[in-house]
DNA sequence: CCTACCGATCGGTAGG
DNA sequence: CCTACCGATCGGTAGG
Protein backbone atom coordinates (compact mmCIF):
# COMPACT_ATOMS: atom_id res chain seq x y z
CA UNK A 1 0.00 0.00 0.00
CA UNK A 2 1.12 3.13 -0.95
CA UNK A 3 1.95 5.95 1.97
CA UNK A 4 -0.84 8.31 0.65
CA UNK A 5 -2.72 5.62 0.53
CA UNK A 6 -2.16 4.66 4.04
CA UNK A 7 -2.29 8.23 5.28
CA UNK A 8 -6.46 8.33 4.51
CA UNK A 9 -6.26 5.08 5.95
CA UNK A 10 -5.50 6.82 9.29
CA UNK A 11 -7.43 9.57 8.84
CA UNK A 12 -10.37 7.59 8.40
CA UNK A 13 -10.23 5.56 10.81
CA UNK A 14 -9.16 8.14 13.23
CA UNK A 15 -12.74 10.34 12.07
CA UNK A 16 -14.93 7.18 12.78
CA UNK A 17 -13.14 6.46 16.75
CA UNK A 18 -13.38 10.14 16.89
CA UNK A 19 -17.09 10.14 16.23
CA UNK A 20 -17.40 6.61 18.39
CA UNK A 21 -15.28 7.88 21.66
CA UNK A 22 -14.75 11.57 21.64
CA UNK A 23 -10.88 12.72 20.76
CA UNK A 24 -9.57 13.28 23.69
CA UNK A 25 -10.75 9.37 24.64
CA UNK A 26 -9.22 8.16 21.98
CA UNK A 27 -5.48 7.08 21.80
CA UNK A 28 -3.20 7.19 19.38
CA UNK A 29 -2.59 3.17 20.36
CA UNK A 30 -6.15 2.58 19.50
CA UNK A 31 -5.85 4.30 16.23
CA UNK A 32 -3.08 2.45 15.45
CA UNK A 33 -5.14 -0.82 16.38
CA UNK A 34 -8.05 0.09 14.14
CA UNK A 35 -5.21 0.50 11.08
CA UNK A 36 -3.15 -2.51 11.88
CA UNK A 37 0.16 -0.83 13.06
CA UNK A 38 2.18 -0.25 16.29
CA UNK A 39 1.86 3.53 17.95
CA UNK A 40 4.98 4.43 16.79
CA UNK A 41 4.45 3.36 13.58
CA UNK A 42 1.45 5.81 13.09
CA UNK A 43 4.17 8.64 13.49
CA UNK A 44 5.89 7.86 10.02
CA UNK A 45 2.24 9.00 8.14
CA UNK A 46 1.22 11.84 11.09
CA UNK A 47 3.27 14.38 13.07
CA UNK A 48 0.85 14.43 15.83
CA UNK A 49 -2.81 13.02 17.03
CA UNK A 50 -3.71 17.17 16.73
CA UNK A 51 -2.78 17.22 12.98
CA UNK A 52 -5.28 14.40 12.65
CA UNK A 53 -7.82 16.08 14.01
CA UNK A 54 -6.67 19.36 12.45
CA UNK A 55 -7.29 17.79 9.01
CA UNK A 56 -10.97 16.39 9.78
CA UNK A 57 -12.03 19.69 10.80
CA UNK A 58 -10.29 21.54 8.16
CA UNK A 59 -11.52 19.30 5.30
CA UNK A 60 -14.96 19.38 6.43
CA UNK A 61 -15.07 23.07 7.08
CA UNK A 62 -13.81 23.22 2.82
CA UNK A 63 -17.35 21.40 1.78
CA UNK A 64 -19.05 23.59 3.78
CA UNK A 65 -17.24 27.06 2.47
CA UNK A 66 -16.96 25.56 -1.37
CA UNK A 67 -20.77 24.62 -1.34
CA UNK A 68 -21.77 27.83 -0.19
CA UNK A 69 -19.55 29.61 -2.82
CA UNK A 70 -21.22 27.71 -5.57
CA UNK A 71 -24.53 28.90 -4.41
CA UNK A 72 -23.22 32.54 -3.44
CA UNK A 73 -22.81 32.50 -7.32
CA UNK A 74 -25.06 31.09 -8.50
CA UNK A 75 -28.26 33.33 -10.09
CA UNK A 76 -30.43 31.47 -7.74
CA UNK A 77 -33.73 32.94 -6.29
CA UNK A 78 -33.45 32.97 -2.20
CA UNK A 79 -35.91 30.23 -1.62
CA UNK A 80 -33.81 28.17 -4.14
CA UNK A 81 -30.98 29.42 -2.33
CA UNK A 82 -32.10 28.17 1.30
CA UNK A 83 -32.90 25.04 -0.60
CA UNK A 84 -29.87 24.37 -2.07
CA UNK A 85 -27.73 25.53 1.38
CA UNK A 86 -30.24 22.50 3.37
CA UNK A 87 -29.15 20.11 0.36
CA UNK A 88 -25.68 21.29 1.18
CA UNK A 89 -25.86 20.04 4.68
CA UNK A 90 -28.15 17.25 4.05
CA UNK A 91 -25.29 15.56 1.43
CA UNK A 92 -22.39 16.34 3.54
CA UNK A 93 -24.22 14.28 6.41
CA UNK A 94 -24.79 11.55 4.00
CA UNK A 95 -21.41 11.37 2.61
CA UNK A 96 -19.00 12.01 5.21
CA UNK A 97 -20.62 10.92 8.61
CA UNK A 98 -17.73 10.13 10.50
CA UNK A 99 -16.08 13.59 9.53
CA UNK A 100 -19.09 15.91 10.21
CA UNK A 101 -19.71 14.17 13.90
CA UNK A 102 -16.13 15.34 14.50
CA UNK A 103 -16.45 18.90 12.85
CA UNK A 104 -19.35 19.22 15.22
CA UNK A 105 -18.49 17.85 18.63
CA UNK A 106 -14.67 17.64 18.73
CA UNK A 107 -13.63 21.70 17.04
CA UNK A 108 -13.09 22.96 20.54
CA UNK A 109 -9.54 20.76 20.78
CA UNK A 110 -8.40 21.92 18.04
CA UNK A 111 -4.96 23.71 19.16
CA UNK A 112 -5.72 27.00 19.66
CA UNK A 113 -4.13 28.69 16.18
CA UNK A 114 -6.41 26.25 14.15
CA UNK A 115 -8.99 27.01 16.78
CA UNK A 116 -8.93 30.44 15.83
CA UNK A 117 -9.27 30.24 12.04
CA UNK A 118 -12.01 27.61 12.51
CA UNK A 119 -14.15 30.09 14.36
CA UNK A 120 -13.68 32.95 11.64
CA UNK A 121 -14.69 30.32 8.91
CA UNK A 122 -17.42 28.97 10.77
CA UNK A 123 -18.13 32.61 11.48
CA UNK A 124 -18.09 33.54 7.69
CA UNK A 125 -20.12 30.93 6.95
CA UNK A 126 -22.97 32.01 9.48
CA UNK A 127 -22.40 35.48 7.97
CA UNK A 128 -23.12 34.46 4.05
CA UNK A 129 -25.87 32.02 4.96
CA UNK A 130 -27.84 34.72 7.39
CA UNK A 131 -27.51 37.18 4.08
CA UNK A 132 -29.09 35.13 2.00
CA UNK A 133 -31.90 35.15 4.65
CA UNK A 134 -31.92 38.69 5.07
CA UNK A 135 -32.47 38.88 1.37
CA UNK A 136 -34.98 36.65 1.65
CA UNK A 137 -36.93 38.44 4.45
CA UNK A 138 -36.77 41.94 2.49
CA UNK A 139 -38.25 40.70 -0.98
CA UNK A 140 -40.95 38.92 1.05
CA UNK A 141 -39.75 35.49 0.14
CA UNK A 142 -39.27 34.53 4.23
CA UNK A 143 -40.98 35.54 6.87
CA UNK A 144 -39.41 37.88 9.53
CA UNK A 145 -37.52 36.34 12.14
CA UNK A 146 -34.16 37.14 13.69
CA UNK A 147 -31.48 36.01 11.39
CA UNK A 148 -30.46 34.41 14.62
CA UNK A 149 -32.84 32.19 15.83
CA UNK A 150 -33.61 31.21 11.77
CA UNK A 151 -30.14 30.43 10.82
CA UNK A 152 -29.14 28.27 14.52
CA UNK A 153 -33.00 26.12 13.62
CA UNK A 154 -32.46 25.58 10.14
CA UNK A 155 -28.87 24.27 10.44
CA UNK A 156 -30.01 21.96 13.58
CA UNK A 157 -32.95 20.84 11.92
CA UNK A 158 -30.59 18.86 9.92
CA UNK A 159 -27.87 18.21 12.60
CA UNK A 160 -29.07 14.72 13.98
CA UNK A 161 -29.09 12.69 10.20
CA UNK A 162 -25.78 12.20 10.06
CA UNK A 163 -26.12 9.53 12.94
CA UNK A 164 -29.01 7.71 10.68
CA UNK A 165 -26.97 8.08 8.07
CA UNK A 166 -25.01 4.43 7.82
CA UNK A 167 -28.46 2.85 8.84
CA UNK A 168 -30.69 4.28 6.31
CA UNK A 169 -30.86 3.31 2.29
CA UNK A 170 -30.57 5.67 -0.15
CA UNK A 171 -34.47 5.80 -0.59
CA UNK A 172 -35.29 5.77 3.17
CA UNK A 173 -32.76 8.80 3.19
CA UNK A 174 -33.90 10.83 0.46
CA UNK A 175 -37.72 10.42 2.41
CA UNK A 176 -35.99 11.98 5.14
CA UNK A 177 -34.33 15.04 2.80
CA UNK A 178 -38.08 15.91 1.81
CA UNK A 179 -39.51 15.62 5.60
CA UNK A 180 -36.83 18.18 6.63
CA UNK A 181 -36.87 20.19 3.75
CA UNK A 182 -40.91 20.48 3.73
CA UNK A 183 -40.77 21.16 7.77
CA UNK A 184 -38.11 24.40 6.74
CA UNK A 185 -39.71 25.64 4.15
CA UNK A 186 -43.19 25.65 5.79
CA UNK A 187 -41.37 27.58 8.69
CA UNK A 188 -39.39 29.99 6.96
CA UNK A 189 -41.21 30.83 3.68
CA UNK A 190 -44.02 33.67 4.38
CA UNK A 191 -47.36 32.48 4.14
CA UNK B 1 -19.55 25.36 54.82
CA UNK B 2 -21.62 22.69 55.36
CA UNK B 3 -20.83 19.42 53.07
CA UNK B 4 -23.99 19.61 51.17
CA UNK B 5 -23.35 22.68 50.23
CA UNK B 6 -19.99 21.86 49.72
CA UNK B 7 -20.94 19.22 47.62
CA UNK B 8 -23.70 21.34 45.28
CA UNK B 9 -20.67 24.16 44.86
CA UNK B 10 -18.65 20.44 43.62
CA UNK B 11 -21.27 19.75 41.05
CA UNK B 12 -22.13 22.85 39.75
CA UNK B 13 -18.10 23.92 39.25
CA UNK B 14 -18.09 20.54 37.50
CA UNK B 15 -20.72 21.29 35.14
CA UNK B 16 -19.17 24.25 34.22
CA UNK B 17 -15.71 22.72 33.49
CA UNK B 18 -17.35 19.70 31.15
CA UNK B 19 -18.92 21.82 29.38
CA UNK B 20 -16.21 24.13 28.81
CA UNK B 21 -13.50 21.18 28.23
CA UNK B 22 -15.91 18.22 27.87
CA UNK B 23 -15.98 15.28 30.35
CA UNK B 24 -12.72 13.45 29.90
CA UNK B 25 -10.13 16.60 29.24
CA UNK B 26 -11.94 18.10 32.05
CA UNK B 27 -9.49 16.77 35.34
CA UNK B 28 -10.01 16.12 38.88
CA UNK B 29 -7.15 18.44 39.39
CA UNK B 30 -9.23 21.27 37.52
CA UNK B 31 -12.13 20.64 39.57
CA UNK B 32 -10.39 20.78 43.11
CA UNK B 33 -8.98 24.09 41.76
CA UNK B 34 -12.50 25.48 40.93
CA UNK B 35 -13.95 24.66 44.08
CA UNK B 36 -10.53 26.10 46.09
CA UNK B 37 -9.16 22.51 47.35
CA UNK B 38 -6.07 19.96 47.31
CA UNK B 39 -7.66 17.67 44.50
CA UNK B 40 -7.60 14.70 47.16
CA UNK B 41 -9.56 16.46 49.27
CA UNK B 42 -12.81 16.05 46.93
CA UNK B 43 -12.58 12.95 47.58
CA UNK B 44 -14.04 13.10 50.93
CA UNK B 45 -16.71 14.62 49.25
CA UNK B 46 -17.05 12.34 45.99
CA UNK B 47 -16.32 9.07 45.24
CA UNK B 48 -15.20 9.23 41.93
CA UNK B 49 -15.16 12.03 38.68
CA UNK B 50 -17.93 9.25 36.73
CA UNK B 51 -20.08 9.75 39.84
CA UNK B 52 -20.37 13.36 39.36
CA UNK B 53 -20.97 12.87 35.70
CA UNK B 54 -23.70 10.45 36.64
CA UNK B 55 -25.17 12.81 38.82
CA UNK B 56 -25.45 15.47 36.25
CA UNK B 57 -26.90 13.26 33.67
CA UNK B 58 -29.21 12.00 36.21
CA UNK B 59 -30.68 15.29 37.37
CA UNK B 60 -31.23 16.48 34.03
CA UNK B 61 -32.53 13.40 33.13
CA UNK B 62 -35.23 13.43 36.07
CA UNK B 63 -36.28 17.09 34.00
CA UNK B 64 -36.67 16.06 31.34
CA UNK B 65 -38.94 12.86 32.34
CA UNK B 66 -40.95 14.69 35.03
CA UNK B 67 -42.10 17.30 32.96
CA UNK B 68 -43.18 14.67 30.42
CA UNK B 69 -45.44 13.32 32.88
CA UNK B 70 -46.77 16.35 34.31
CA UNK B 71 -47.26 16.75 30.18
CA UNK B 72 -48.62 13.36 30.14
CA UNK B 73 -51.12 13.48 32.87
CA UNK B 74 -52.56 16.62 32.00
CA UNK B 75 -55.93 17.33 30.06
CA UNK B 76 -54.34 19.37 27.50
CA UNK B 77 -55.05 19.04 23.94
CA UNK B 78 -51.81 17.56 21.71
CA UNK B 79 -50.99 21.00 20.66
CA UNK B 80 -50.78 22.18 24.17
CA UNK B 81 -48.86 19.09 25.05
CA UNK B 82 -46.83 20.18 21.88
CA UNK B 83 -46.43 23.26 23.31
CA UNK B 84 -45.79 22.47 26.18
CA UNK B 85 -42.73 19.97 25.69
CA UNK B 86 -41.29 22.80 23.81
CA UNK B 87 -41.62 25.17 26.56
CA UNK B 88 -39.89 22.42 28.93
CA UNK B 89 -37.02 21.95 27.12
CA UNK B 90 -36.61 25.76 26.56
CA UNK B 91 -36.96 26.13 30.04
CA UNK B 92 -34.58 23.58 31.15
CA UNK B 93 -31.91 25.17 28.37
CA UNK B 94 -32.42 28.19 30.33
CA UNK B 95 -32.14 27.62 33.97
CA UNK B 96 -29.15 25.06 33.28
CA UNK B 97 -27.27 25.82 30.52
CA UNK B 98 -24.51 24.16 31.73
CA UNK B 99 -26.25 20.76 33.09
CA UNK B 100 -27.65 20.31 29.25
CA UNK B 101 -24.79 20.56 27.93
CA UNK B 102 -23.25 18.00 29.77
CA UNK B 103 -26.62 15.64 29.54
CA UNK B 104 -26.66 16.35 25.74
CA UNK B 105 -22.71 15.81 24.55
CA UNK B 106 -21.37 13.90 27.58
CA UNK B 107 -23.55 11.17 28.49
CA UNK B 108 -21.87 8.39 26.03
CA UNK B 109 -18.61 8.78 28.63
CA UNK B 110 -21.46 7.33 31.43
CA UNK B 111 -20.11 3.60 32.73
CA UNK B 112 -21.46 1.07 30.92
CA UNK B 113 -24.09 0.02 33.87
CA UNK B 114 -25.50 4.15 34.04
CA UNK B 115 -25.01 4.16 30.22
CA UNK B 116 -27.70 1.50 29.73
CA UNK B 117 -29.95 3.22 32.26
CA UNK B 118 -29.31 6.35 30.68
CA UNK B 119 -30.28 5.19 27.09
CA UNK B 120 -33.41 3.36 28.22
CA UNK B 121 -34.79 6.80 29.88
CA UNK B 122 -34.03 8.33 26.77
CA UNK B 123 -36.01 6.06 24.77
CA UNK B 124 -38.61 6.51 27.18
CA UNK B 125 -38.87 9.84 26.45
CA UNK B 126 -38.69 9.66 22.90
CA UNK B 127 -41.43 7.10 22.98
CA UNK B 128 -43.93 9.57 24.96
CA UNK B 129 -43.27 12.43 22.98
CA UNK B 130 -43.56 10.08 19.90
CA UNK B 131 -47.00 9.47 21.08
CA UNK B 132 -48.51 13.17 21.38
CA UNK B 133 -47.05 13.41 17.83
CA UNK B 134 -49.02 10.01 16.36
CA UNK B 135 -52.44 11.17 18.32
CA UNK B 136 -51.85 14.94 17.03
CA UNK B 137 -51.39 13.49 13.56
CA UNK B 138 -54.12 10.73 13.80
CA UNK B 139 -56.98 13.30 14.53
CA UNK B 140 -55.53 15.63 12.08
CA UNK B 141 -53.84 18.34 14.30
CA UNK B 142 -50.58 17.94 12.84
CA UNK B 143 -48.97 17.40 9.68
CA UNK B 144 -48.70 13.65 8.52
CA UNK B 145 -44.63 12.66 8.61
CA UNK B 146 -42.55 10.17 9.99
CA UNK B 147 -42.40 10.11 13.93
CA UNK B 148 -38.65 9.99 14.39
CA UNK B 149 -38.16 13.18 11.52
CA UNK B 150 -40.88 15.20 13.45
CA UNK B 151 -39.39 14.51 16.72
CA UNK B 152 -35.44 15.11 15.63
CA UNK B 153 -36.58 18.14 13.85
CA UNK B 154 -38.21 19.70 17.43
CA UNK B 155 -35.83 18.52 19.69
CA UNK B 156 -33.09 19.82 17.72
CA UNK B 157 -34.71 23.10 16.96
CA UNK B 158 -34.16 23.95 20.36
CA UNK B 159 -30.46 22.11 21.29
CA UNK B 160 -28.78 25.81 20.69
CA UNK B 161 -30.48 27.83 22.98
CA UNK B 162 -28.36 26.92 25.88
CA UNK B 163 -25.36 28.33 24.66
CA UNK B 164 -27.01 31.70 24.22
CA UNK B 165 -28.62 31.49 27.81
CA UNK B 166 -26.06 33.13 29.82
CA UNK B 167 -25.37 36.11 27.28
CA UNK B 168 -29.44 36.37 27.10
CA UNK B 169 -31.74 38.67 29.30
CA UNK B 170 -35.02 37.39 30.13
CA UNK B 171 -36.54 39.71 27.89
CA UNK B 172 -34.75 38.94 25.12
CA UNK B 173 -34.47 35.08 25.61
CA UNK B 174 -38.70 35.16 25.89
CA UNK B 175 -38.50 36.56 22.10
CA UNK B 176 -36.28 33.55 21.49
CA UNK B 177 -39.22 31.34 22.88
CA UNK B 178 -41.85 32.93 21.02
CA UNK B 179 -40.05 32.20 17.86
CA UNK B 180 -38.56 29.11 18.26
CA UNK B 181 -42.27 28.19 19.19
CA UNK B 182 -44.43 30.18 16.38
CA UNK B 183 -41.40 27.91 13.56
CA UNK B 184 -42.27 24.50 15.33
CA UNK B 185 -45.99 25.42 15.24
CA UNK B 186 -45.96 26.43 11.29
CA UNK B 187 -43.86 23.05 10.56
CA UNK B 188 -45.80 20.58 12.87
CA UNK B 189 -49.28 21.58 12.69
CA UNK B 190 -51.74 20.83 10.07
CA UNK B 191 -52.87 23.55 7.55
C1' DC C 1 -8.96 18.81 54.47
C1' DC C 2 -3.80 18.25 53.52
C1' DT C 3 0.93 16.00 52.28
C1' DA C 4 2.82 12.46 49.96
C1' DC C 5 2.53 9.23 46.74
C1' DC C 6 1.00 5.27 43.38
C1' DG C 7 0.15 2.54 39.13
C1' DA C 8 -1.78 3.26 34.63
C1' DT C 9 -1.98 5.49 30.56
C1' DC C 10 -1.09 9.21 27.66
C1' DG C 11 1.33 11.36 23.21
C1' DG C 12 5.52 11.04 21.31
C1' DT C 13 10.92 10.03 20.30
C1' DA C 14 15.42 7.43 19.43
C1' DG C 15 17.49 4.31 16.82
C1' DG C 16 17.54 0.84 13.66
C1' DC D 1 7.65 -0.12 10.17
C1' DC D 2 9.28 -2.13 14.79
C1' DT D 3 11.41 -2.46 19.71
C1' DA D 4 12.32 0.01 23.50
C1' DC D 5 11.49 3.68 26.13
C1' DC D 6 10.47 8.61 28.10
C1' DG D 7 8.38 12.44 30.80
C1' DA D 8 3.87 14.18 31.83
C1' DT D 9 -0.46 13.66 33.48
C1' DC D 10 -4.24 11.03 34.84
C1' DG D 11 -7.76 9.30 38.69
C1' DG D 12 -7.35 7.89 43.05
C1' DT D 13 -5.44 6.10 48.01
C1' DA D 14 -2.91 6.04 52.64
C1' DG D 15 -2.38 8.18 56.63
C1' DG D 16 -2.91 11.79 59.53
Amino acid sequence: MNRSKRKQEIYAASARLFRKKGYVAASVRDIAELVGLEPSSLYSHIKSKEEILINICHDCAELFAEGMEMILDSEKTNIEKLDSLVDLHIDIAYNNPSSVTVFNDEWRHLPSQELSEFLLKRKDYEDNFKKILKSGMENGDFEQMSLTTTFNIIINSVKWLHFFAKKLKREAFEVKREEIKNFIRRGVYSS
